[in-house]
Order: C-alpha cells, then sequence, then structure tokens
DNA sequence: ACCTGAACACCGTTCAAGT
DNA sequence: ACCTGAACACCGTTCAAGT
C-alpha cells in the first residue's frame, strides 16, 4: 500500500516544506532557477483574492497578472493548493502581536492576540474560507503561535490551559469574523440582516424576533468583545 | 443603479425563498411539474458530498446519481450555489434538540445545543466549509434558532444575552469541529498532528512544544468539553 | 409543454515544442 | 536548461432541438 501524499496545507504537508524554523523567509523553488521568485506569487495572489474573491480567483488571472503564463506557475509551486495554503500563511503573517510584550497577565496576552487576529483577518475577508480549510500551520502561523504560547506560560499559565486558551480564541476570532465580514455576508449586513428578520411571521418566530430585537441594535465590536470575555472569563475559573 | 440579487444562502436570497415558516415542507420547485422532487435532490448531494467532499463534488456527478442530466437541475435550483445552500440548511435540519425540552436551566440548554449541533456536524464533516460560507438561516437553521432561543427565554436568561451566547457557541461548535473533521484534517488527525510537532526544533520553539506535549494527549471529546465549559462560565458572569 | 443532448466559455493541469 | 503555448479532461451554465 503506497502512501497518498499528505493533502496541501496539512501538518504533514508543512513539516516535508523546507525551512520551516524560518518564518520570514520565502519557501526556495524546488527545480531550477526561475525568473519569479514565490514570495511575489503569493503577494500577488492575496492580492487578486482579497480584489476577486476565492470564487473568481484562477491560475490564469495569477499568471496574467503576474505577465506570464499558468505553465510557469508550476516551476515554483505542485498547485492551486499549494498557493493558497501560502496565501493563508502570508496572512497570519501579517497578524501584530507586537502588544504581547507589554501585556501584564494571561488575559491580557489573550485579549491583545485575539484583536491582532481579528485585525488582520478582518483586512482579508475574502481570505477566510481558505482559514477554515487549511490547518494554519504553515511558518507564519507557527512563529504566531509559538509567541502567543511563549507570553502565556510566561504569565504563569498551566501548559494544557494555555494550549487549549490559544485554541479557543483561535477558533472563535476565525468563526466569528467569517460570519461578519466573510464572502456570504453582503456589504450592509447588519441591516439587511435586520431586514430579514423584520420579515418574518410572529407566529413562527416569536423567540427569534424577541432576541433579534435586542440584538441588532448592538455594534459589531461590542459584539466581538462580548464572546471574547465570555471565553477569558469561563478561562479564569480553571486558572490559578 | 439597479440591485444585484442576493447571494444563494444569504439572508435576503432566503427570505425571497417561498414558504420560509414551514421548515418540514421542501421548496416547491419554481417552473412547471417536474419529474424530480427537490427534497430528493438534495438528499442526494448531501450524500455525495458526503462521499467524495465539496471540492470533487460536481453537477455532472450529482445529475448522473439521479438518472438525469446537468440541464435538468435547472429546472428545480438556479444553480450549484443554490443547491448548495439547502444542503446546508438540510445537516441543520438533522440537529436534534430534544433534550432541550427536559433542560433545568439556561447553562444545560446551551450545553444541549452545542452536542446537538456538534453530533449533526460531526456526521457531515465535509460539509462545513460550506457552514462557514453560507449564513444558516435556512428554514432548517431557523426553526432550530427559534428552538434554542425560546429554550434559554423560558429559562429566564436575558434576550440580549440568549441571542449573543447562541451565537458564541454556534461559532465555537462550527470552529471546532472544522479544525478537529473538516476535510483538511487527515483520518488520524491526532497523530498526524503530534509527529509533525514532534519534528520542530526545540530551540525555534520551546513554547509551543512544551504546549504540545500537554495537548496532544488529552482526547478530542475532552477538548470539546473543555471550551464550552469557558464559554457556559463565562456567560454566568452576566447572566442573574 | 416540458425535458435534455450538445455546445459554450471557462477551469486546473500537463507536456511537447520552443528558446 | 529552462520556459511556455497549446492541448487535455474537466467544470458550471445555456439553449436550441427534441419529445
Amino acid at each position: 500500500m503506497a502512501a497518498t501524499p499528505p493533502p496541501p496545507g496539512s501538518p504533514a504537508w508543512w513539516a516535508a516544506r523546507p525551512d520551516p524554523t524560518a518564518p520570514a523567509a520565502a519557501a526556495e523553488p524546488r527545480r531550477g532557477r526561475p525568473s519569479l521568485d514565490t514570495a511575489h506569487i503569493v503577494g500577488t495572489a492575496l492580492r487578486l483574492v482579497d480584489e476577486h474573491g476565492t470564487q473568481a480567483f484562477s491560475l490564469r488571472m495569477l499568471a496574467e497578472a503576474l505577465n506570464s503564463g499558468t505553465a510557469t506557475l508550476y516551476r515554483h509551486f505542485d498547485g492551486k493548493d499549494e498557493i493558497m495554503a501560502y496565501v493563508v500563511d502570508r496572512v497570519l503573517g501579517e497578524v501584530n502581536l507586537g502588544a504581547l510584550t507589554t501585556s501584564s497577565d494571561w488575559r491580557e496576552a489573550l485579549t491583545v492576540t485575539a484583536h491582532g487576529f481579528h485585525d488582520a483577518l478582518r483586512r482579508h475577508p475574502n481570505t477566510l474560507p481558505l482559514l477554515m480549510a487549511y490547518v494554519p500551520v504553515g511558518p507564519h502561523g507557527l512563529a504566531q503561535r509559538e509567541r502567543v504560547l511563549a507570553a502565556l506560560l510566561e504569565h504563569g499559565l498551566p501548559a494544557a490551559l494555555a494550549a487549549r486558551a490559544f485554541t479557543a480564541v483561535a477558533h472563535y476570532v476565525v468563526g466569528f469574523t467569517a460570519q461578519q465580514y466573510g464572502p456570504a455576508a453582503a456589504p450592509d449586513h447588519s441591516t439587511e440582516v435586520a431586514a430579514f428578520y423584520g420579515g418574518l411571521d410572529p407566529e413562527s418566530y416569536p423567540a427569534l424576533l424577541q432576541a433579534a430585537r435586542s440584538l441588532t441594535s448592538v455594534a459589531v465590536d461590542e459584539e466581538f468583545e462580548f464572546g471574547l470575555t465570555l471565553l477569558v472569563r469561563g478561562l479564569a475559573h480553571l486558572a490559578p
């Protein structure tokens, strides 16, 4: 039984990438000496996904933006999936966790982390479907995770708690941002949703309408803070 | 400026669907009297997505499974996106919230809700990318939301808190399930991840490795319970 | 009148032919 | 030796031709 190659973006696949301990360095092309560097390709791909969405993005579109042909892309990457995995990691590279160094306790460190990821992800809402499809353990993703866990451990949080707290916060941020700013959300999302609820039959959905009336008036930022507070306060019950 | 039609799966799009207050009834075909009923098409599509994944799923595959042609599908649905929106809602229809009626307080109601969604979603891991791409306000999605909110309000949770607690729990469950059972997760995900962390340089990732050592030994179910407990306990701080 | 085979304009990927 | 135009086997969608 021949081992099937790991899917691009999975942990096993990233492990086979060159130079995983040097997050800033772009992956080297694996054959020949190319005229395009991989960082430029990934950066252009991210820009195109930002502008046109994952749905409309295509290798032909990318090749044209690079003044090249689609076949050339296969000299730098094994295929579209591999390019997308690097696009995801590029977004994670934009996460700014500088405020971590001045955080005074683990609660503040977790809050800083959530806001850092939230700020980066909302700048690239069209990449959110990719972030959910790929396990984010590329070089930048790993580096950020290391940074956060180091801060949490330094503040005295037990290792088992730190690891799971990070995962819980990451899940929350990605899920929240996807629902609020993701491709499915219309430009005027909140008003659209309000109009939607207003059109529902009060007989069939009494609880939903009562809840919606108190929901749609709340600002999105406050909503984000609400869920984050839930997580941090819940964690405080389990930490010393 | 002509109004652009709402994207399939968005709230405005679902609002234009017929019969939103009768969740069990399948949507009626909009032209003629077809030989295939829409429920059968959606059910077959879900089975094919379960078996082959969203990536491999195609309208040709669906048409062949129905002993029909792709053009016939366009007599029942406006296109692939619309079919996918119904597939997502079908999965939400499988969520069993029967235990809600015997829940004794809002904490238990929230826990029951999380487990109900978790159980349904893990049965259809390949649909998780779809669940993130579409706002789940189809007939089944709405009915479940109504059921949960009614239970929370009945147990005395304020409306503003109930609505946001539901959203926070839903985000958490979808995010967690996607990372654990989603398409990107390999069959032997936990051992793969463990091997991955084992291969990292201890000099570069000291915190990550320390946290991973205490993480990979934990069962997945316990991991799910951990984050859920965070949410519920955090919420208790804000509720009477 | 309803249905659908066949065509259309794409897509990711490959490879033989170019330089 | 490196690069890439053109082809390949698909895809979602449309429509004219069938019944």
